[in-house]
DNA sequence: CTAAACTTTCAGAAATTACTGAAACTTTAG
DNA sequence: CTAAAGTTTCAGTAATTTCTGAAAGTTTAG
């Protein structure tokens, strides 16, 4: 499994900016490699064409599998295991950004709930509790939100972004249009 | 300047969380010391409140102030500089994830793009190309929808989140509501 | 059961990233 | 100009993260 120049910029491009996504250099180039390519691969040929250790490889795959954005296929008759893309690339993009959201995001807010039942000691401890609270409150409504476009899917959501700046108007005209919504 | 439990564990949380929003440790921790407090900051309070060096505590100013988040504050009859929050909490946000983007989006996009542009050595190419393709536009929308957001301001922003599910239902009607749009 | 084919684990080495503190630099009061 | 008060830089060190490769583990064919 020898990459094509062009396969190989992206694939080292990607390593590079994989730790930017959460993940370490040889990761992102294992990702690269496989959403790259439509045979599945084997680990042993990961490994050579990256010319990383058989170890490492099978570290990353394992990785890549935690975050779901890989799977196992087996192909009758070969003994060994081979990898595929878990998805679509939309699907794959979800996966990190719901994987970043749990390590990113969910810690945080859960402290800060935390925090704010404490009784404050002292003065200044109740204005660092409202700042605490303010940022709560605006954590927990991204998070909302990006589950919102989640669930939209792919060609709504497309629709959306097509609507750009039209979106204010829309929300303009929101009470007019569903004056009786229930939730 | 003594930290209250509660900003203790706050900034120390910060800290830890640092690496994950895309500056180090002490970044984070002197981020959010300067976020909790009303009263605007010396380099050598953060510096003694957090035990870190003078010269560590200067280079997290640094990058602060590169990202945004922070700026001076000067205090008429000090010698010496004050930091205070470069904004609202939701300016701050916003700040995060602008520089973010242009960390970990705009690069890739723009890489994609050259390797578009690439003559295919072969068959492979040619599909590969066409994968490359998909991620860019992917990415494009997400970073055009990223920008509408922020533009929305925080008010719009909270109302398009309590429609939550409703959006889907405002996307089926819209083409009814617009249908003379112009963009 | 045994051997072959393959995978995983993990201790230590290598590479990267962050931190300290002393020296160099800047600014301002007098 | 000089001294004092403050800030920044950066070489070296410390801490952390990643990678290797050999040993241990697993699975299956026969």
């Amino acid at each position: 499994m020898n990459m094509s120049p062009l396969v190989t910029s992206a694939v080292m491009h990607f390593g590079e900016m994989g730790n930017r996504w959460g993940f370490n250099r040889t990761v992102g180039q294992i990702l690269a490699l496989i959403v790259l390519n439509e045979e599945p691969l084997s680990a042993q040929e990961i490994a050579d064409a990256l010319s990383i250790s058989r170890g490492n490889t099978s570290m990353g795959l394992k990785e890549l599998q935690s975050w779901q954005l890989i799977k196992q296929h087996h192909v009758p008759g070969e003994r060994k295991e081979f990898f595929v893309p878990a998805g679509t690339i939309w699907v794959l993009a979800n996966r990190v950004f719901e994987e970043r959201r749990k390590r990113e995001i969910d810690p945080t807010m859960s402290l800060l709930r935390d925090l704010m039942m404490d009784t404050p000691s002292g003065e200044k401890d109740i204005a660092v509790q409202a700042r605490l609270n303010e940022i709560h409150d605006l954590l927990e409504s991204v998070t909302a939100w990006s589950q919102e476009l989640q669930n939209l899917g792919p060609e709504k959501l497309d629709t959306l972004m097509k609507l750009g700046a039209g979106v204010g108007r829309i929300l303009e005209l929101k009470d007019k249009l569903l004056p009786a919504k229930s939730n």
